[in-house]
DNA sequence: TATGAATGAGGCTTCATTCAT
DNA sequence: TATGAATGAAGCCTCATTCAT
């Protein structure tokens, strides 16, 4: 019964995921992992030399995940107004189906000792972000504004509205608070 | 001789204060403190009776310091429009001069595990913010969106303009960023 | 009763010697000295950052009183022959007497892994046997070898004499095989 | 493709050499020694049930490898002396050209916890040389001393000897201090 | 108030060994 | 014969906390 392989390797990841943003990464021993998991303490260690390198793990496939969806459909959408919008929507649809891994990216990213390697790494996937403002500012589309803050406003942004929208009662009441943050985005960025 | 009690506590909450920023809550065992501090180990617990108390005894005195801050010279300033901005250069001026006590609240604010009766009755202090959008809506100075988003997006907007401008090299740079992550989040709020 | 300082730190030292000649260095971990020494496992750390500085403090020590009583009543002893003679008698005495201290510097001796640094700096205490060897081939009664070479059989020779002499069941067998091979000793040596 | 079976056993034996002298026992995890070899983990424990047997299966040849080694032209050798002399000259050559080796004995001999079978069985095969310091002795050609004290002098001395030779520079040199060691020992056992 | 030696539960990680393939 | 994923006991060490002084 050792065929399927990485299985182990997987239900690690998920364990973890669920645990770490439970219990904070201080708060989750890798004992209660393997054991949450299903696995012998060593099987952990077999597949992450370090608890850290299980994070960073993490990290690095939820990002990507991340990365992704906010990019969906994105080249259907022509202006620079309509494509920041649809990674807007993107982002926070994203964001508040997996309430778990936006939560593990926000304490990661505050986190001071875990791997900054990683963290910038992150970043990186996020420049096209930064050329889709400046094309708005050179289209006169997007206020005048450094872009790098531009980028900034908006992942916090986002962080805001998902927090709010979070302890929304309805499902209409959410779609609600999701329409009214993106406006503000855009309200905030437009020329 | 004469030294005022109380001055091994300061050192103490001071001493954690770099510490935890540096190094994170978990980082830095208690034992770091006292040294750095330069008291013994049992002085730190003769003033706090857990480490936690020790952190949620900061959490409240910078919080509180924030907030006085955030309202410096507010009821000089008559409209609402004036107040949020002055709330807004309040805020971002703090967290430029302090960066070590945002990181800390930024640190505290996403950590699970530590006291929540802290990070609730922290935000107690700005349930005035609230009042302010709801009389901006009442005047039709201010949009008309949820109360409770429009204070978690002024709050993290501030900390997107505040990690932005951190980065920033010369003074008059990063008065520049200030100066238009303030206006995105009246554009994105006004009516 | 937290008087009797230091008291504690011995009590491991003392232990540690026994267990680690009886089991070896990595057949006995640290949680059983300290069990055996009726303390927590956390003091030993507090004494000793880690095993290995716990393993060279003993190494250090034990090194030391082995040179001192080496020496002892050198200085009545007027000719080389007379000296290394007395040299001999009190090594081979000192190693009898105290098998277990021997025992733990042979294994500490032949153990790669552990620090380096002691094993030099135990070496230095016997200078003075190579210039006593010098003094010897310079005055003829020591035959022309090269010292260190003197310095190396008469110290694996002692270690011959007291693994033999451990093996005798009576008193007077063991003095009579210590003068064999103190004889022996001398006869390699002398011109 | 037709490698002679039984290859990765002496791969496992001959890595398993270097890596024990250059680390130590405890120092070298089976899992390193199967890796260096070019074998899975599961390998090395076809061959050998467990470390120790690992161990000692080395012990063993290296020990009968010794032996012979000390034997060699020995029939060629009429008296006492010659034959110590030979025996003498075949030891130290041996040990100097296969310096991992002796360092694996010694390090074995020294280490408790590891079969004590083994390090009996070895001893046995010096038997013939106490027989062979008694004939000496009847002869007249030894000393009147002890033999088993006579062979514990021998082996350390020739230990003492190698030690010394292996930190010599020249060829020239390391033959002038074999010589030397030798001369002692036999100037300590003659009669 | 202040000290710091002492505690011991608990964390991370290693590694000899097994076993299904 | 050979593989290597999987196991889990056990080791070293950390650190919040106590308490006699």
């Amino acid at each position: 019964m050792r065929k399927p392989a990485k299985d182990k390797q997987e239900a690690i990841l998920k364990t973890a995921l669920t645990l770490f943003t439970e219990r904070g990464f201080f708060g989750t021993p890798t004992s209660l992992i393997s054991k949450e998991a299903g696995v012998a303490t060593g099987t952990l260690f077999f597949y992450f030399r370090t608890k850290e390198e299980l994070i960073d793990t993490l990290y690095r496939r939820i990002k990507g995940e991340a990365a992704a969806a906010m990019c969906r459909g994105l080249d259907k959408e022509k202006g620079v107004k309509e494509k920041l919008h649809r990674i807007g929507i993107n982002a926070v649809a994203w964001a508040t189906q997996n309430p778990e891994k936006m939560k593990f990216m926000e304490q990661f990213a505050h986190s001071q000792f875990v791997s900054t390697t990683a963290q910038e790494e992150g970043m990186s996937r996020f420049l096209f972000l930064k050329d889709l403002i400046r094309e708005g500012i050179s289209k006169g589309t997007v206020k005048d504004l450094d872009p790098d803050l531009a980028v900034s406003l908006m992942a916090s942004s986002i962080s805001g509205v998902v927090a709010r929208a979070s302890t929304a009662i309805t499902p209409a009441e959410r779609e609600e608070i999701i329409g009214q943050g993106l406006d503000f985005v855009w309200d905030g960025l437009k020329a």
